[in-house]
DNA sequence: TCGGCATCGTACGTACACGAACGATATGGG
DNA sequence: CCCATATCGTTCGTGTACGTACGATGCCGA
């Protein structure tokens, strides 16, 4: 392993020079976004209690609980997801027999999407454990903290 | 804006019932974590200065820029990547000639990896452009806003 | 009414992400 | 010295993510 102390920099002082901090890929917001959301990733796997559902399948479906009946690129609207990536989230929901599907009454182009009766059974299952999800995932800040992190994170999307 | 009602909780903490906080997945730290990762991706992309290096490869070329040379599992450590991803991201950049391997002296089960001249001539490049990209994807923070957001994600990776 | 333009869903290619299983190699304890 | 265990890199399978291109359909203004 090799000794990274080598040199050692002479009390860089806090902020009020945002030229002169060196540029350390670690201290990069794309760098920490790519982590923390792999962590949160992991404890939803194994909080969610189904490790068979995936994070943006659980967010599809919920919003399918919400509104009952949703197109394809409307659902990916709502949950933020490209129309491509959608396109695989419902196909494998549909092959699970999670959600369902009929066309649009009125406009060929559409497909009405639902939740099956075993798709609302298993959200509402599933949705007990979702606040554990956050909880788990904020655990290392307080109170004040986590509140500050999600207005934070809102405000950069 | 949601309006904090930030009346003191009591000891009555609702632990079963917290009533007072609807659960909706836009408020949850996965679902934000996802869609800031997403934003500061897109940023990434059309700001590098290369549409086709991606953020894990940069990362991992800074890696290798910084330590001259690491074992594939010692710089998937570094970066915070499974294995298996570093073994994917490894082999398109080698595809590309932007970074060299040869057999570790000494363990035969080792790998070491390095930059070309190419892979430096243009980690060098797009370092240039490493701070716009994430002045960009904190644009909508005031100063101390953006330091509170890097230390928060920190301390939930 | 019809032609241009937008939208819907699909398909393909590329890339990240990780669990699981694998063979080869290294290492430490008995 | 030898075997149990660990590590290293690879491969396979599944899933997210998005750009691009495509055909079908809807809509609107000339």
């Amino acid at each position: 392993m090799r000794s990274n102390v080598a040199r050692r920099q002479p009390e860089t002082k806090p902020a009020s020079s945002p030229a002169s901090r060196p540029y350390r890929i670690e201290e990069q917001v794309g760098y920490l976004l790519r982590r923390a959301h792999q962590r949160a990733s992991s404890i939803f796997q194994v909080t969610i209690g189904d490790p068979n559902i995936t994070p943006t399948q659980y967010s599809s479906m919920m919003k399918l609980h919400e509104y009952t009946e949703l197109s394809q690129n409307h659902l990916g609207r709502l949950v933020g997801m490209d129309k491509a990536t959608m396109q695989g989230v419902v196909r494998r929901l549909k092959e699970r027999r999670l959600v369902d599907s009929r066309p649009h009454p009125g406009d060929a182009r559409r497909t009405l999407l639902s939740l099956t009766t075993e798709g609302h059974r298993l959200i509402t299952k599933l949705l007990v454990n979702g606040p554990a999800v956050s909880r788990e995932t904020l655990k290392p800040l307080n109170n004040q903290e986590q509140r500050q992190l999600l207005e934070l994170l809102s405000r950069i999307i």
